[in-house]
DNA sequence: ATTATCTATAGATCTATAGATAATGC
DNA sequence: ATTATCTATAGATCTATAGATAATGC
């Protein structure tokens, strides 16, 4: 049953989308090339004519996922009122992160595991990281090398706020923790 | 070949101590039971007669790098100078937990897959968690609850930071984050 | 006699490929 | 005729188990 030309771009696209959300819910190695298909609809063989291998496919997936986080990140800060810092810390802290259905930031469910990876992937967030930087220097005051650093520390802040509050596995201490970052935040950085 | 008690309880430990360097290393499912037991000098058949499964061990092996991690990182607290605060963060950042060699922080290197784990295993690190928390608690000032708060926060930026340095793969912004977050640590927290 | 370890293998994955099928688009 | 997708399978893992082996320790 060959399909258009439009059509199998569709299937191509509906793949990589399909696979930033398992990989980022199950891990590299939680999802194999048969599930993702079957999540697309399509069959485990058809794969190969989209992509060369699982590596490629995951590569183009995070750096899909991540160039959306950072679009969505920068909305929130222009439809954001008296205080862009605030509500982006909120946006990335927020529910959704932990809801489990794979729609989070790669950098925190996947991120421990780009250095075991294929440099594509490695690269790709690399880059993806680059971009999520580059919003939030935009919502921090001070000289561009004041903001680059505190962009970083901020960063790693909100990334080690989402894996500890992944891994504890206890909605409790989870919910601790996330108050915490989000008190420690909106308390010391200047904005 | 069968040896003595005594030594089944060493080659035991030994199995433990590998597996905990293996798997942060190599991530929960990018080594196996074989290389694991070949790692220890002992035959792949040998080890369900240790334990009952791969994850039995993985937890038992995840509890023991966490607790360690916390023990070494009292020790740099008591030997530290006139700044415990300072000697625990470079501790933390310190090039070991780059080395790629499996003897960094489990939060960092397995931190984000612990989510999808068996519960043995989420359980562990809470636990780990906790622990670590608690040494890092006693070199804060302030109220108890202050210092629990601050606590998480800067736990988080910890991890965060070994997260991310390692993920990009690119030495020069490596280097860049890490200097970022000893930084804004040392001088956005009393001490 | 007990038991720690070893050899060998069953059974269940998973990635990737080969060849068949059938609808598109020159 | 071309090509997007499907069916079927090869080859390489990986976990766990069964049964054999041989040294310990009552």
């Amino acid at each position: 049953m060959r399909v258009s030309r439009e059509k199998a771009q569709e299937n191509r696209n509906r793949i990589v989308a399909v696979a930033g959300s398992l990989l980022r819910e199950k891990g590299f190695d939680g999802i194999g090339v048969a599930d993702i298909m079957k999540a697309a609809d399509l069959t485990h063989g058809g794969f190969y004519g989209h992509f060369k291998s699982k590596d490629e496919l995951a590569a183009l997936a995070c750096g899909e996922a991540l160039t959306r986080s950072a679009a969505r990140w920068s909305e929130v800060r222009d439809n954001a009122g008296t205080d862009p810092f605030k509500a982006m810390v909120a946006h990335y802290l927020s529910p959704r992160q932990f809801d489990g259905t794979g729609r989070g930031c790669a950098l925190v469910a996947l991120g421990a595991e780009a250095p075991r990876q294929p440099k594509a992937v490695r690269e790709v967030f690399r880059d993806g990281l680059a971009k999520l930087l580059d919003v939030l220097m935009s919502a921090l005051p001070g000289t561009k090398a004041a903001r680059r650093k505190k962009s970083l520390a901020v960063m790693a802040e909100l990334v080690g706020a989402g894996v500890l509050a992944r891994a504890v596995d206890d909605p409790v201490l989870a919910e601790e923790i996330l108050d915490a970052v989000r008190h420690d935040l909106l308390t010391r950085v200047d904005r």
